[in-house]
DNA sequence: TTAAAGATGTATTTAATATACATATATATG
DNA sequence: CATATATATGTATATTAAATACATCTTTAA
């Protein structure tokens, strides 16, 4: 069971604008290179990040990304939602592709569900603003990283 | 977020042999002609549940395999702990492959743990006997699918 | 001795995910 | 208006994990 990485990139780039001044923008390019990871895949990170709300962008020079709404306002729960594919526990979860023939009657399913809901529910308890306890140990600990 | 095909396919057996009269052998040729599914995957599901202790094997003519303990005994949790490759929700769940630079000051992953944590204790209130609730329907539901 | 069962190791296929590449669009500024 | 710099978008490729197939070995009842 894991997420993909496309989710935790998600949350990283919110978690590194979460950091940020208020009100300044960041760049992709800027946060690739902070997290050392590929910068094509950010952009569609941050593209779905603005569809969904989490982020406002602005495009053209002196543009870049920041957050829509403060950090105690986004959903750890919501954000995972928005970017996992799917959630579907076993095959018997996608209606169209299932073949198991003992889905009349097996009570697994909802067993799985009930699993992934409170999975999902423990997520909910929490907000971008639960993720970096010490304002500024962010940037204090790429700095540490980067030097050595 | 999903489980392995492996996992479903694991608990797909031992529901098979839960709903079969006691002390009877099944053999995996009988159990994958049931589901449809490969015969092949099915030996490596059957092997580990056996290396687990989930199930009895008995090679040889007049062999065959059936659960170790009662139903009520095994555990959901227990099943996909063992049959689960992995529960890491992110890249740090992983210490050797770990690259994420801010791992030292992120709370984000005691937040993944917890709601694994969750998930898995949900799978720990139900056991195998609580997988089919009508003795017999498993099978009268096998008969409605071929017979259709 | 043979048939029927599981055990084991390797190879291949498939599908999902991650990554790269190319190009379009928007916007601030000189 | 031209240019530089930012995001937007679509497509192609690479990588990886998972599923499946194949081949052979071992065990055991009859
Ligand atoms: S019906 Fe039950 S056994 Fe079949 S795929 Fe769904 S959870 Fe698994
Ligand atoms: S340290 Fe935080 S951001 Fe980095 S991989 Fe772990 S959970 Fe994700």
């Amino acid at each position: 069971m894991q997420l993909t990485q496309y989710t935790d990139y998600s949350l990283r780039v919110l978690i590194y604008l979460s950091q940020k001044p208020a009100q300044t923008l960041a760049t992709i390019t800027e946060i690739s290179d902070f997290y050392g990871i590929s910068r094509n895949h950010l952009v569609k990170v941050v593209h779905s990040l603005a569809i969904n709300g989490f982020l406002e962008t602005t495009r053209g020079k002196n543009g870049g990304i920041r957050l829509a709404k403060p950090a105690a306002q986004i959903g750890i729960g919501e954000v995972v939602r928005s970017t996992e594919p799917n959630f579907e526990m076993a095959e018997c979860f996608n209606h169209q592709n299932n073949t198991c023939i003992i889905t009349p009657v097996c009570s697994l399913k909802g067993i799985l569900s009930e699993a992934r809901n409170s999975f999902i529910a423990t997520l909910d308890q929490y907000t971008l603003a639960d993720t970096i306890q010490k304002p500024g140990s962010l940037f204090r600990s790429y700095m540490q990283a980067i030097n050595k």
